[in-house]
DNA sequence: AGTTTCTACGAAAACGTTTTCGATTTTTTA
DNA sequence: TAAAAAATCGAAAACGTTTTCGTAGAAACT
């Protein structure tokens, strides 16, 4: 019922123009002490807050941050996320969050809605979909128009823009080294179809590994898997036939699937089977046994994301066109699932 | 380096004024059909979308709705978030997420950055701190401005706004009852403290289930832990004292970490103590054994809110002032730590 | 006393829309 | 052919700010 309070408003019922009421606000000399005391009072007494959106308007930016990513039911998007939003708030932005679901469409819509005027600049990490098509179009458009973007994880080389990554080549090595160095002979890993880089990548390294000890390796030691859903016949096949003493899963639910698969089959984890995963999330650490993981840091990567995005929004425009790719750190995190 | 189109350049750019861009962008039959088509050509060839915070402030409305949560990296939360997001994008709006991180402050101070335009209304969850304190004078304000709250999951009963909760107090009977139905004689449940509205009810719930079997019950029978962090010692020395043979947990992870306990005690789960856990995500999922939950259904308390809010954010005005709670069922699901 | 400098405020433009109203021209009707 | 009606467009207000500029009166100079 209590109308929001506007400078209008105000200037009426103090009997003076809007403009003296909005420099009396922000403590103007223009404005008698006298004047200014009594119209902040008012001010203050009834609560005014200037309007958001008119500000923005004026200004030309909104000091909002809009984020895609594919699913927020997901433990390492949703501490990116937190990350983004703890640096973000600390910079006076908000974050405004949209979900693609890994439909291209839905990233291609939501992008343009918040492109026109909602957002100063996105945080984002592809769709599958996105991924698969090899399709763009979207990303050059905002960029095009001046928007920043930084993506992470799930990025693509060739755009003209920050990333944010880890070094998924540099972890899935080291870490397949860790079981060689354990004393595992025949290593498999589980990963994603290769459309999605970070499965590519992760797999590259492992690869990479296995070359350099002349491990055992061939095409049986790769599984790729399309939909994370029904993924637990097709592990339990590819345990069957490999008869590993070793696993590197790209993610957790992968790993903690095939390790429940063996240990049905009675194989002891880790003295027969080690298992390390990628993602070091909350299954990792209430699964039993408990697994040994890479850690993604998401966190980190929310906050180094959004620390470059603003740093790209408040600098003097676009004077910098050299676009950084940060690489962040994973940390092997040792647990129960590796000897 | 192309600024963005506006109308007035395309106005310029045609030499026509910048009502008949608008006009004919629109369809209007008060433009020519010879200009129409001219001015839309112009406006598809170089990609003209209306600016968003220029609409917002003619139409006073933003079509974005503010989710005040206490913490994302929570599968409950980050379920509803989902829910929420969904049909919101359905229905044209979008939303901007913050998070309160268990603070009341924080709360605040957000919830005002939110409430002075860029939002049309408010779905949220309070924080710890704020049902600790009983202090909700920032909810108070917002509704005076006539914008609508829908709260879900933590609520507070006084409010005059819509809610969407679960019956905790008929669920945590239930499955006590489901406990007890199975044979249990002597069950425990670790809950949280008392201010968190939730933890209370299912406390109650699990006690009038007692009561009415004339079961077992003392206040040994109940756990209370303030933080989740070093929860583990606690746990321990609660089941090493009740010598329980069924446990109910306000969280999967409470659950879990019990779960742990009693298996390193060689107690056998289910056979000689049974475990239900509240919220029913990844954890119970994959949790050896694999739990028995209470199903909270965050997606669709997510999206039962969001109808709400739209509902009401697009009746003509809050004529109907009749507040509406709705309960969404709860459903046990059944795994392996119940016989 | 006349000129200049302050002081204190208001008018108006700008941000990008939509919409109401008025104005001009063309077409229709009597 | 004059008047009425319709067609087509532009001006301007409005949303709520901030900011530049102008101006009136008072104070301070010469």
């Amino acid at each position: 019922m209590p109308q929001k309070l506007t400078l209008k408003k105000i200037a009426q019922d103090m009997n003076v123009s809007i403009s003296t009421v909005s420099k009396a606000l922000r403590d103007s000399h223009e404005i008698s002490v006298e004047t200014r005391e009594k119209i902040k009072g008012y001010a203050k007494k009834f609560n005014y807050k200037p309007n958001n959106i008119a500000l923005s308007l004026k200004n030309q930016k909104t000091k909002k941050i809009g984020i895609i990513i594919p699913e927020i039911v997901h433990h390492f998007f949703a501490t990116v996320i937190s990350g983004i939003e703890k640096v973000a708030n600390e910079k006076g932005y908000q974050v405004i969050i949209c979900l693609s679901g890994e439909s291209f469409d839905k990233e291609v819509v939501n992008m343009d809605m918040l492109a026109n005027g909602s957002i100063d600049g996105f945080i984002m990490s592809l769709s599958k979909e996105t991924l698969e098509r090899q399709d763009f179009h979207h990303l050059r458009e905002v960029l095009n128009q001046g928007m920043p973007i930084v993506m992470f994880d799930r990025v693509v080389d060739a755009m003209p823009c920050d990333k944010v990554i880890i070094d998924d080549f540099a972890a899935a090595q080291s870490a397949t080294e860790f079981l060689l160095r354990k004393g595992k002979k025949k290593i498999g890993i589980i990963s994603t179809v290769d459309y999605v880089s970070v499965g590519k990548l992760r797999t590259q390294g492992f690869k990479e590994a296995l070359n350099k000890r002349n491990a055992h390796f061939d095409k049986n030691s790769v599984l790729k898997i399309e939909d994370a859903e029904n993924c637990t016949t097709k592990i339990e096949n590819f345990l069957k036939k490999g008869d590993f003493d070793g696993i590197l899963a790209v993610n957790e639910l992968f790993a903690v699937t095939a390790s429940k698969i063996l240990q049905k089959q009675n194989k002891q984890v880790p003295e027969e089977v080690a298992i390390i995963a990628f993602t070091d999330g909350m299954l990792s650490k209430y699964a039993s046994p408990t697994l040994t993981t890479i850690g993604q840091k998401g966190e980190d990567m929310g906050a180094l994301a959004a620390n470059k995005l603003i740093e790209r929004l408040e600098s003097k425009q676009d004077i910098d066109e050299s676009y950084e790719t940060v690489i962040v750190k994973t940390s092997l995190v040792e647990r129960e699932s590796t000897p």
